[in-house]
DNA sequence: TTTGGCATGTAATCCGTTACATGATTAG
DNA sequence: CTAATCATGTAACGGATTACATGCCAAA
């Protein structure tokens, strides 16, 4: 309708990221991405300044710079106009993820493919996810711990449990996988 | 190193689908696709065509036109060297999918919305995803029956149950994350 | 006859990563 | 001193979706 409607989800990310975690630089930002929600999120630099840029012409967030740093550092802090934005944002039901697994493709291409090659390719999978899985019970425990009483705690949990069930299923699907292949009669 | 090293996916994707399925036409592949692999791959018109002429120029794939259509038709074959092609990028693992979900995005930001709100969104997440698997469990019935024997099957099923499986994970996850928000101290 | 599906293709656009460029600061 | 890390930004590129443009065929 008007001249800016923002929609790029980017743009909410680091709006949220504000929200939740406070003024901050973009590199922080990227460093906050990192340690919470890396698993099913990403931004990069690319995106990350040029989307502040955007958002701060528009008055969804300011910046000052940062007098206690040596460094030079830009602090960004979101306004009422973006905390208005964003929880509109959120308000929405979440569009769909519409994944590309190569994992799948490969699987399903497999009649194109040496068996233990394909067989070999799932069990690397497995691996990495229940690797994966593990590392995120542990990081569950952490959290668990050090962020103890924060209104937050609860919502980062959730995020966690997330790529804890997903990868759990994931290689529970591999070796499944693997076993029907086993046995069924292998042609190469 | 040389000119043209082919690295998109969609290529092999394509060159795949030509393999597994036969020769046919750019329109046919996207059927192919649609109905088999959708849930996790996807190519449109807009990558389908032009990732065609691509191949056929470097010799992956030869086109003949459809006699026996009284449309016009351009039917694609895959080659020796697309088969040469595509068995090469089959034997190497498969990258990692670095995937964006909005509606876990929008749970770890949980704190800056209304809890009804989230929750609405959780419980249609799971709802969807509890659907889908369902509609998945019965395709693969489907499939189990009218292509049993096929040396494809145990590759298609595979591909099937892989939906199933982190389709079920995510309905777990989502009324897990549900009934733990519930019985946390709802702040609004 | 008109709607929907078959069929191909291009252009615009968006979104995102990677690489490049630069420079200051701190830790070893 | 020197390497790593902090810190910001731009440019190039790649990959994918959407919209647009075109037109024929079959079925209702």
């Amino acid at each position: 309708m008007n001249g800016k409607d923002l929609k790029k989800t980017t743009d909410f990310a680091l709006l949220g990221v504000l929200a939740q975690g406070g003024p901050m630089s973009g590199y922080d930002i990227r460093n906050y991405i990192s340690l919470s929600i890396a698993q099913f999120w990403n931004e990069s630099f690319g995106q990350i300044y040029p989307s502040l840029e955007r958002m701060k012409k528009s008055g969804l967030v300011k910046s000052e710079a940062d007098e206690g740093s040596p460094r030079r550092r830009q602090i960004y802090r979101i306004t009422d106009k973006g905390r208005a934005a964003l929880k509109s944002w959120l308000t929405q039901p979440p569009e769909a993820d519409r994944p590309r697994s190569e994992m799948i493709l490969k699987t399903m291409l497999g009649d194109q493919t040496d068996r233990p090659v394909l067989i070999g390719h799932l069990e690397s999978f497995a691996n990495a996810a229940e690797q994966r899985a593990k590392q995120l019970e542990a990081q569950q425990a952490l959290v668990e711990q050090s962020d103890a009483g924060s209104p937050e705690l609860p919502f980062a949990i959730a995020a966690i449990r997330a790529g804890i069930h997903v990868n759990r299923a994931r290689a529970v699907w591999a070796r499944e996988t693997i076993s029907t292949l086993n046995s069924t009669g292998a042609k190469k």
